[in-house]
DNA sequence: ACAAAAGTGTTCGATATACACCCATGT
DNA sequence: ACATGGGTGTATATCGAACACTTTTGT
């Protein structure tokens, strides 16, 4: 058979890593040590190796940074502008993750200077890392209104309370709490369990978790159909 | 600054081209002349050049097969498993088009053998050409419950009931006619003209056009949230 | 006792759904 | 005259939105 005569072409993923620390919703990004770029922030990624798929190029990567197992981790877009980068056309697919902060430890001996930045706090960034987040930040947002990708973002145990947490830091907007633990409940993806959060000054919480192991689709009623 | 060191992939594009004919949704597929999977039907597309973006790579492929101007066309997804083409890894960036069939022509000079299929008839195709058709419908299908990506199929000037029909056939299901056309024309993206469509043995009907040149998101009003 | 978050129902308005008949035309 | 698709309105059910007070704990 042929070998090819296509062009070849230089291509890479990165990973928008999601999580929610001190009730902010964060993305992880490392220090570039190398041109071009160097010092500037970007986005964890790399070269797709030849003996590897584009998905496994994207897992390798993230697990290089976080050293997380078992992440939700989907593929945004890819990016395929001739001037992304400097040294020449670099196609890159882009992912995101989404995983509580204890699920993952930022590798120190990487020295790669991985830091979690809140999203209105992101600095200049290398390449068109800071559309890419954009396109992430926007994708989240709406997979959370059809999904239970949210709950990704909470440890195994959780309060209602935390979850509406977490809900109201990606829609940057507050929710009646009536409402939405009346909505929670009548979906039947939680479980209460017989244990409470104490801890704070406080009346303690009962703690619930998440059925499936899965991110599940919520039925979806159209805007424009179903009549 | 320095060159790459990355490993270098081949990369092509293809095209999932949407459209309506006889009221039934249908895609375009080529016949394909060479090795591998030669005579077989696949999806049109081919290598992205050294000197494209992505995005160009999918409209050139796009116009040398259809000559299609001005067309709706949306990336899809970037399908990289080692195994899609036996010649070796090939990364391909899927694109969809949603075209009403009277804006292109087939290019019968090509000798490509392009061919509209109905989507109940596709038959066996190339590479993994049949779950990129699948993941294409399911987008197709999704974005025409919160987007007007619907009127792309049909031609400038259209009756509700054409555009009732086009939804059904993308949806698969009967819609009722007082509530499509009640909540159709709440949207107010639609313009009446005094035109009306004759010729059939029946009553003229009001001919409307889309108010908008472009796709247009309709509010989306979410699931889960808001509350 | 007090501060702070947990927990709990009802009412109202908007929107989706279901449903059947007359109209205008070409043959 | 008749066959065919065009065109129209109302009543009901469901769901989202707004809204305030009592409870439980730690200090």
């Amino acid at each position: 058979m042929r070998r090819f005569t296509f062009d070849r072409h230089a291509v890479t993923v990165d990973i928008v890593l999601f999580t929610i620390e001190k009730e902010t919703l964060k993305v992880l990004l490392v220090k570039r040590e190398h041109a071009p770029f160097s010092g500037k922030w970007a986005l964890p990624g790399g070269a797709v190796e030849g003996y590897e798929s584009v998905d496994e190029a994207a897992l390798r990567q993230l697990q290089k940074e976080t050293h997380v197992g078992n992440v939700y981790l989907e593929q945004l877009y890819t990016f395929g502008d001739l001037s992304r980068d400097p040294r020449g056309r670099v196609i890159t697919v882009a992912y995101y993750a989404v995983v509580h902060h204890d699920r993952f430890q930022l590798d120190a001996l990487n020295g790669h200077g991985g830091h979690l930045f809140s999203l209105n706090r992101i600095p200049p960034l290398a390449f068109d890392h800071s559309k890419i987040i954009d396109y992430a930040l926007e994708r989240l947002r709406h997979k959370v209104n059809y999904t239970t990708i949210c709950f990704q973002l909470l440890p195994e145990k959780f309060t209602l309370s935390e979850s509406q947490k977490a809900y109201e830091v990606i829609l940057r907007q507050k929710l009646d709490k009536r409402n939405f633990r009346k909505k929670m409940l009548q979906l039947n993806i939680l479980k209460g369990t017989r244990e409470k959060r104490r801890g704070g000054a406080r009346r303690p919480a009962q703690l619930y978790s998440f059925t499936e192991s899965k991110v599940l689709k919520l039925q979806e009623r159209g805007i424009l159909i179903p009549f």
